[in-house]
DNA sequence: GCTACTTTCGGAACATGTTCGAAAACTCCT
DNA sequence: AGGAGTTTTCGAACATGTTCCGAAAGTAGC
């Protein structure tokens, strides 16, 4: 039990991931930079980078604490039910989160206190007949998908609040060719509309079913 | 048919590109920076910014001369097979792409070089029975598992190039409860040997099975 | 030729994330 | 007390993307 050498630290990990918190409830997430939080902490702004590899690494701790509070769903009995309750609840929950395409690319995101949902997809793919690597594959691929949709979401709904210009895609999607592009030509009118649907729900619940109908065997 | 009038401009949104091109194949992506591209051209840095939107709006357009150049391979005559293959097409194509990750956030990525393997997946999609909406949810859905699918895949490749450090991710399983997360403590053990398996297409058929059953009905 | 007008150019400046190296502040050992 | 070792702090500096604004360089009308 030596007592710690070196010189006394004049913060800590807990105090800076506290004022960062404080930070981004006060003034929004565009005023939380290293510098800025080094002076609401009143240490240099290097300082930061003892205590975080960088500001992704802030960010994800932010993210982490937020997981700990998720409110814990009861999880049905059916395990196929268990699987899309879990993968709904992290969907939400992320979807809600702000800034959230730049972190979703790290794959470590997932810390300790969110663990518990990873926990029910694998499991629920195993009650329903998968090996556990069937199960990994599973969960993976809920992973992937929700990840994409997030992202994508996020990122044009970012596009829609900053941006004035109208959508590139749209404007292609308007002078298309509809002797070479039939299917796009069908549906160009309706495409805005159609892809502002909030979609995650359908599509997980057909590749919980396309996974389990193939792995376990169909019928 | 008056001649265009104000300074006459240096340099064209053409040359930047061929010179972004140039400078990426000979000193590699990380060198490619708006200063070291105007310098390449001969021209102020902040020159490029009458040409180009941001460094993203380079970067998209570099990706779309590349999706030109994607061979267009021969579409089978089954659509549900068109579906497989045009996607496969895509997600090749854009995993190939280096710094893919920063772009997939942005939803309007397609150009229009691109387009034929939306139409041929929203095309499949009619020819199986769906309505054109339910083709573009079909559409919508293996977007947005092949965006995180590359998304998770691109950052894991480089955290592994670069970083020295385990991953989180793994440190974490290690010391799973088993008590509290069964079915992780279960395969923790193999957990980084699955995850690094490519089941993208897996994933891919069993989403497009799941939708195609769920839409024109089961059975 | 001269004055508008228009378009392009580019230097200065700013904010930001991050690295480097040296100084500071503490404990431990002799 | 005094050095050795260790950890933390922080100012300076760098690279980068980007904005601002005035200067440059043309055309059109008179």
């Amino acid at each position: 039990m030596q007592g710690r050498t070196g010189r006394p630290p004049r913060t800590s990990r807990e105090e800076i991931l506290a004022a960062a918190r404080a930070l981004v409830d006060r003034d929004g997430w565009d005023k939380l930079t290293i510098r800025r939080l080094a002076g609401e902490l009143g240490v240099g702004a290097t300082t930061l980078y003892h205590h975080l590899r960088d500001k992704q690494d802030l960010l994800v701790q932010l993210l982490d604490h937020y997981a700990e509070q998720i409110p814990r769903p009861e999880l049905p009995p059916d395990p196929r039910e268990r699987i899309i309750v879990a993968a709904i609840t992290m969907h939400d929950s992320l979807a809600g989160w702000p800034r959230i395409a730049e972190l979703l690319t790290a794959d470590d995101l997932i810390g300790r206190s969110a663990l518990w949902m990873v926990d029910a997809m694998v499991g629920g793919a195993m009650d329903c007949g998968c090996t556990p690597e069937q199960a990994v594959d599973v969960y993976r691929g809920i992973w992937y998908y929700t990840v994409g949709e997030i992202t994508v979401r996020a990122h044009a709904a970012r596009r829609r609040a900053t941006d004035e210009r109208p959508v590139h895609r749209d404007v292609v999607y308007r002078s298309l060719d509809g002797a070479e592009l039939p299917a796009l030509a069908a549906v160009a009118q309706d495409w805005p509309r159609w892809t502002t649907k909030d979609t995650y729900r359908q599509g997980l619940r057909a590749f919980v079913s396309g996974m389990l109908a193939e792995l376990t065997g169909a019928g």
